[in-house]
DNA sequence: CGATCCCGCCACATT
DNA sequence: AATGTGGCGGGATCG
């Protein structure tokens, strides 16, 4: 059938891909005005007009519908037809030779005939793969339905997907930019990059089997927070500026979920990936809860997704079988490595220099390759893979301002957190009631979408307003302690002083400054440490791109909009940095265990990587690679390597007592063998399993948190060296959420102990039952202090923006947020509710898959080195990667 | 009967 | 308010 159609319809354009059609494109070039007929190639037209027609008259005749439908197309297309048949006539006949049947399908409109893949083929074989540069198609929707003789709202459904891997680029109201394939590798590329932070390798362990899980997770439910997620990965926001804040609705699941879909074909070592692991993952970001309908409902969305992504020829369907027999799944088809950065392209002639790719608005700036760049306009396109904000879609009315082009995207990394921690829980499976929660340290402040978990009453100004400026600091570090529950979440809100220190039992104190950080029930956490954002930042040039992207976004965005994105970028300046980890990370990565490895075990606590102290837990980078790049983009690459670096001495040493290695130029430094040294984050993660006393909470923490907290929490916590704090679940449970943050009170009020600056943290329970679960504050703290540093980086617009965490926000309202010197980091937690999924056994958790969960840090490296990058070298030398990556091997 | 997924209602966003 | 967008899921078809 397929070949049927497509020789119908592609007559011209060989569509999958080959780049190769360059010639083609030329001759196609011509066609791209979606005005006129495109009568050379001629597109497919369904019917055959000649050869069957009698048919189709009999059958119309027969019924009626069918000849409504005749109409309808007519109407639509009726010059095409007439010209078209005579050339189609012969393309048709020959089709129709191969099967007589067809002809009445054809007539018949069978459901095949008007599936969406196959329109998707329709709709590309109109333009060129490989458009030249000079020529801007631009698709009008409204033309190529009718053309098609399709409803548009099935074009918003190619055009949607397309959008997402930039072939498209929405440019005005109904009117698309078509870009062809040129900057297909590197979107590839780039969200292979976000994939490996945000799934990192997860996947793997997925794959094929898995499946088992079902969902079932946890009967809570609450989605709530809808949104709270999403997070384009890349978005372009369109070209207009103006609207950019446009946005938001629901972010365009469609375009994310498309996205996130390619991630996990491109992490996937298997490169094929089932529907059901991709919806769980794909929900899990959203929502909890996931009843089955949604589940269903994702899936839908996902057949769409894989038949535009099948006619593109990236992917194609497969079945794997498992032990429940077989699941339908797909498999990438589509190019695996991508070259350096950019450019490239597949394909020929690459557009030139000159040409552009995007649409035009600014070329310049942008390299081609830079999806983002097309945006038109920076600010309302760019992508941001990483960390969207979540929250925005709602939000943003309040904030409404009308400029602030972006703030959607940010989000995030919760998300990614929490798909994480499904994913792992999956792999896991086990304990139905376990939950996870990921705390990233750092990064995406952003991607909380904290606010829309939290509870608090204001949000819905959220953050935005008020926090702009973020809080957190992103830097890695900054965990410092978690506070619990318990007794806390009252506090917290206030809190920012207290610190509580936890103990190990769960019992958390408080910290002083330390934020707070409640977690819901939910059985396991991740921590991740922070990563240096700006490591990353900096570093990474191709995948900064879409860092840049999304910092620069938010730097043409106004602060506000940027909120939470901001955060991250704030941090940079303030210098906040600190916490990065001296020490914290050495020791994590003296573990050397592995590096994002989990520990599992059943005795967790025991486990003596843990306790190894150092931080070991795991440091991987890769997690908080992800999460890094979110981060990274907005904030701050910036930095620079220096500044970072010194940033978080100054800071973070001082202040915080431990910090050992401020410094860390060298690059060589111990640990930091690894490749990555460039990468700016690592995260680390610690995972405890409960087991046995434990078993209510899991964290995960990453080592990389900062220093501070590490540090506190070590103390504190005996077994663990780790950062990681046990809470009771029960305890917990009561809280939805916390935050806490210091933030007010900067360092001075409890340099030590607090981490630096903060650290903040964020947590998002997405899933968490209900709402409230979340957030957490951070902390930045920044004193003025240290404003050595905070040499505010170019890029980044001053502000430090930053998000903070909207409770602590508010709770700090008075803080200095606005005072320039924020920075927190922002840890991110993540929580994952999904009970449902896979509980999480213990026994099912074996190092083996821990290693596949996390990469390791080598692997890291990679994507670190993609980023290529002039300045790597100083990034390289973050210290803080470095240290990160020594636990694991590295990729070389 | 489960896998697919078309179709189009309808909510939300933008104009 | 009109129109653009796009979530969503009922229920038809396919296999």
């Amino acid at each position: 059938e397929n070949i049927f159609d497509r020789s119908r319809m592609a007559p011209k354009t060989p569509i999958k891909s080959e780049p190769v059609d360059l010639s083609k494109q030329k001759a196609c070039t011509p066609e791209r005005n979606p005005i006129t007929p495109v009568k050379l190639v001629d597109k497919p037209q369904p019917d055959p007009w000649t050869p069957t027609a009698n048919l189709k008259m009999l059958v119309s005749a027969a019924s009626p519908d069918m000849r409504d439908r005749e109409k309808k197309k007519e109407l639509f297309r009726p010059i095409e037809n007439s010209k078209q048949s005579d050339t189609l006539d012969l393309l048709q006949y020959d089709m129709v030779n191969d099967s007589t049947v067809d002809e009445f399908e054809k007539q018949r409109p069978s459901r095949k005939q008007k599936s969406l893949g196959l329109l998707c083929q329709k709709f590309l074989a109109r333009y060129p793969s490989y458009p030249l540069s000079t020529e801007k198609t631009t698709i009008s929707l409204d033309e190529v339905a009718s053309i098609l003789g399709v409803e548009r709202r099935r074009i918003y459904d190619i055009v949607n997907v397309l959008e997402s891997l930039h072939l498209v680029s929405r440019v005005a109201k109904n009117q698309y930019c078509w870009h062809g394939r040129h900057n297909l590798s590197q979107t590839l590329k780039t969200l292979q990059e976000a994939g490996e932070l945000q799934y990192g390798e997860l996947i793997t362990f997925f794959q094929p089997k898995e499946q088992d899980l079902e969902y079932k997770f946890g009967e809570r439910k609450k989605e709530t927070i809808p949104n709270s997620q999403d997070r384009p990965l890349l978005d372009f926001s369109e070209p207009d500026c103006t609207s950019a804040s446009a946005n938001s609705r629901k972010d365009k699941s469609l375009r994310i979920m498309s996205q996130k879909f390619v991630m996990l074909f491109l992490v996937s070592k298997t490169k094929i990936v089932t529907l059901d692991i991709a919806a769980k993952i794909l929900i899990e970001e959203t929502q909890d809860t996931v009843d089955h309908s949604k589940f269903k409902t994702k899936v839908r969305r996902l057949y769409d997704i894989a038949n535009v992504l099948t006619s593109l020829g990236l992917i194609k369907k497969v079945h794997v079988t498992e032990e429940r027999g077989r699941k339908p799944a797909f498999k990438w088809i589509g190019p695996v490595e991508f070259p350096g950065k950019t450019g490239n392209l597949d394909g020929p002639r690459g557009h030139s220099p000159t040409s552009d790719p995007l649409p035009g608005t600014q070329r310049g700036a942008c390299a081609p390759y830079q999806i983002c760049a097309t945006g038109k306009q920076r600010f309302t396109r760019h992508a941001s893979f990483n960390g969207a904000q979540p929250c925005e879609g709602t939000r943003r009315k309040v904030s409404s301002e009308p400029s602030s082009p972006h703030q959607k995207r940010q989000d995030g990394y919760c998300s990614k957190m929490i798909n994480l921690a499904a994913v792992c829980r999956q792999k896991i499976k086990e304990d139905t009631c376990a939950t996870q929660t990921i705390l990233n340290s750092a990064k995406n402040p952003s991607i909380t979408s904290p606010f829309s978990l939290l509870p608090l009453p204001g949000d819905s100004d959220f953050c935005v307003n008020p926090l702009p400026q973020a809080v957190f600091p992103v830097v890695q570090t900054d965990v410092p302690s978690l506070s619990l529950p318990n007794g806390f979440s009252s506090q917290a809100p206030h809190l920012s002083t207290p610190a509580a220190s936890k103990t190990e039992n769960g019992k958390p104190t408080l910290l002083p400054n330390q934020p707070l950080l409640c977690f819901p029930s939910s059985s396991l956490f991740m921590l991740c440490g922070g990563l240096q954002e700006n490591n990353l930042k900096e570093t990474l040039p191709t995948t900064a791109d879409m860092r840049n992207w999304s910092g620069e976004s938010q730097a043409a965005v106004p602060p506000a909009a940027c909120q939470k994105r901001s955060s991250h970028k704030c941090a940079s300046p303030s210098a906040p940095v600190d916490d990065d980890e001296p020490a914290a990370k050495k020791q994590s990565m003296k573990q050397s265990d592995v590096p994002l490895s989990l520990v599992l075990p059943k005795k967790p606590f025991e486990s003596p990587k843990a306790e190894s102290t150092l931080g070991h837990g795991c440091t991987s980078a890769e997690h908080l690679e992800v999460f890094h790049l979110d981060l990274a983009s907005p904030a701050t690459p910036e930095a620079a390597d220096e500044e970072s670096p010194k940033l978080l001495d100054s800071q973070g040493q001082e202040k915080l007592s431990q910090k050992k290695d401020p410094d860390e130029p060298s690059p060589g430094k111990e640990h930091i063998s690894k490749e990555n040294a460039n990468q700016p984050f690592l995260p680390q993660y610690l995972y405890v399993q409960p087991t046995a006393g434990l078993s209510s909470f899991n964290f995960l923490f990453s080592a990389n948190q900062a220093p501070g907290a590490i540090s506190l929490a070590v103390s504190q916590l005996p077994s663990l060296s780790v950062p990681c704090v046990v809470v009771p679940s029960a305890a917990l449970a009561s809280f939805p959420l916390v935050c806490s943050s210091t933030i007010t009170s900067p360092l001075s009020s409890v340099p030590d102990g607090s981490f630096s600056a903060t650290a903040s943290m964020n947590f998002s329970m997405s899933g968490l039952a209900s709402t409230t679960p979340v957030f957490i504050g951070t902390t930045a703290v920044v004193t003025p202090k240290v404003s050595s540093t905070p040499s505010v980086d170019p890029q980044q617009p001053a502000h430090p923006a930053l998000h903070l965490s909207p409770g602590l926000a508010r709770s700090c309202s008075a803080v200095k947020l606005d005072s320039p010197v924020c920075m927190g980091h922002p840890v991110t937690l993540l929580q994952m509710q999904q009970p449902s999924s896979a509980p999480l056994t213990p026994k099912s958790i074996r190092p083996a898959r821990h290693e596949v969960f996390f990469k390791t840090p080598g692997s890291l490296g990679d994507p670190v080195a993609w980023k290529k990058n002039e300045g790597n070298q100083t990034r390289n030398a973050s210290s803080v990667q470095r240290r990160l990556e020594i636990s694991s091997t590295s990729p070389d």
